[in-house]
DNA sequence: TCCCGAAGTTCGATTTAAATG
DNA sequence: GCATTTAAATCGAACTTCGGG
């Protein structure tokens, strides 16, 4: 059998009622468990369940929740659906929600503004109860504010923080996790870093550097401006695993020696790595690398990297934490202020560091 | 101001009557462009669009679509977002659906029965129009072929075929992507090939190992028994890579001579390069290694990888593909039979592979 | 007193038939 | 009779009220 009946065969409220020979109210009543269903016999109600039961009948959720003006449905953004970043962040905000009996209408704005604005239009056109946006860009902004805020749609971003507004915010401690980084090169006896620092336009960045700034100030160390060089601002998805290529390249030109790299994050270390590889040097012997995010990759490469794992799941936790209590308090009419909350990173030590050679 | 509102402000089409002065009819007629709205005056048409616009005004999707029982909506299945083989599949699911103003509810089943089931309740209790479901496992059987044919609800899957029944499919073609890898290996003149099968459980294991033979065959290649390792049935996400691990470990132990492995995957591959690595052989001066899928870290890796590209971004397209058209014949209630599609697979020659050294 | 069911309500956008000037 | 506008019915499905038996 490859034909599909034309007929639609939704199965509905009146159909277990006639399938058990009572009234849709009675079928209601006893499948939602209502005060009145004292009332009806047992055997009724046995009789509802099991029609109830054969016919697979689900409530609709569009009509279960039509006066409610619920429909248990958040909206999520992300910035690339490819990016191994969003990928564990999806997966803790998918898990959140799941418990709370919520789905996902999943759109990946593929770093694109344009994208990002229609796909919110139809997101709010839904509408959805809530928004969650995994952004590390920055094109989400006054647009962000105005239409869902205007719409009193709670809002959470991952990964960025949108100061001034109803956005509350979820992110990972940066310059913590700069600091960690730090420390454990340091630790290594390593002495001459070179940094590659994230791109400009990035929210990350600036405070990552922040953190290596404070650890070298507390341990007296110095960094060589020689050996500091930025990503540039780009939106090609690839960029940074070129850009930790073609950078690497102008510190070998340069022949300042360094013995270790600390990358942006760690796609931009896998191509460290292996404009390392190319050019004879070999990691960990000859130079250690560092990454930042702990993105799967990075346990699974040769050698695998030492990086600052990002809590990726925690923060899609903390996300769907946020806004559903945002939902909760809409409905009892309360208020919720929006909430910024910082999570602690965590040092990965793999294969990709090792001690300095005294050699 | 990080205060929200009390009050619910979504924005219906009575509040632009309201604010404009006019009849929620009117409004309706103006914003739709309908025939009607000839009759209407410029001066009106300007005053309601601008009142529109003021309030950020979006017709519900839901209420719009009430009385064609439609939502523009399709629930995604996928079995572990996480690998990195759904990511991509999902970026073309995701594609074709935006081209087609849908949008996607995300499910992610764990690799878990139960999980599986309980995801596939809420989606069809929505409901969605449709279903795409990315499976390698098979769990998924009896359930939807009872519940979503019940509902008649158009389903394709993605990665498995499911003959007998209305549910549609979209897979590579395994047996020719095998051909290819060994006609690859082949001509860079190895003879002695490992290979590591997929699974017995999961369905692309078998075509694979068909298409090996029928080249082997082709060219009157022995196949050494000794050197044919099956990966374990498992639902564990990591297990490829692990499998890879350890049962090059055993091919190592056998100490019979090969000069390359063919991977049932590219995560099998990874694992498959990383005990080479510990065991102080160099992939791919001393042993070749192709994988199958390319996926995102294939390309990243040191040495990177040689495989056989799945069409992920075209299995997902195809897929949308199907289960649109399957929902507009509903729609004109024409029959619509289940389709199987089969895509071609593309050889990536990268690093991992290399001619024998007959030195 | 206990149980049931017909009829009406809910959401918001569209559509129709009719009412204005 | 014509150009504009609108009140009211409709859609789907679950839920709720109220009155009858």
């Amino acid at each position: 059998m490859t034909r599909r009946k034309l007929k639609s065969t939704a199965v509905t409220l009146r159909d277990v009622a006639l399938e058990s020979g009572v009234s849709p109210a009675t079928v209601s009543i006893v499948l939602n468990n209502a005060p009145l269903s004292r009332y009806i016999p047992p055997t009724t109600k046995d009789r509802i369940e099991r029609a109830a039961k054969k016919l697979a009948y689900r409530p609709k959720v569009v009509s279960r929740f039509l006066s409610a003006k619920r429909n248990r449905t958040v909206g999520v953004m992300v910035f690339d659906i490819t990016d191994p970043y969003c990928t564990l962040i999806l997966r803790g905000i998918e898990n959140a929600l799941y418990q709370a009996s919520y789905l996902p209408i999943l759109t990946d704005v593929h770093n694109q503004r344009g994208r990002f604005e229609r796909y919110l239009e139809m997101l709010l056109a839904r509408p959805v109860e809530a928004l969650i946006v995994v952004a590390n860009w920055l094109f989400v902004d006054i647009d962000l504010l105005a239409d869902v805020e205007k719409r009193n749609i709670p809002a959470v971003m991952i990964g960025r923080e949108l100061r001034s507004g109803a956005v509350s915010s979820v992110m990972v401690d940066n310059e913590a996790g700069a600091h960690l980084a730090m420390e454990h090169l340091h630790s290594l006896g390593h002495r001459k870093i070179a940094f590659i620092r994230g791109p400009k336009m990035l929210g990350d960045s600036s405070p990552r550097w922040r953190g290596v700034r404070a650890f070298a100030r507390s341990v007296n160390l110095e960094i060589d401006p020689a050996l500091v060089l930025d990503l540039p601002d780009s939106f090609d998805p690839n960029s940074s695993y070129e850009g930790g290529l073609k950078l690497t390249e102008e510190f070998l030109k340069h022949k300042k020696r360094f013995t270790a790299v600390m990358a942006f994050d760690d796609m931009t270390a896998f191509g460290v790595i292996r404009c390392l590889a190319r050019a004879g040097i070999k990691v960990p012997e000859d130079c250690s690398v560092i990454g930042f995010d702990d993105v799967i990759p990075a346990g699974l490469s040769v050698p695998s990297l030492t990086t600052v794992r990002q809590p990726m799941e925690a923060l899609g936790n903390a996300a769907v934490g946020i806004i559903l209590d945002a939902v909760n308090a809409a409905i009892e009419e309360r208020e919720s202020p929006a909430l910024h909350r910082l999570l602690a990173p965590e040092l990965v030590v793999r294969e990709s560091t090792r001690a300095v050679s005294w050699a």
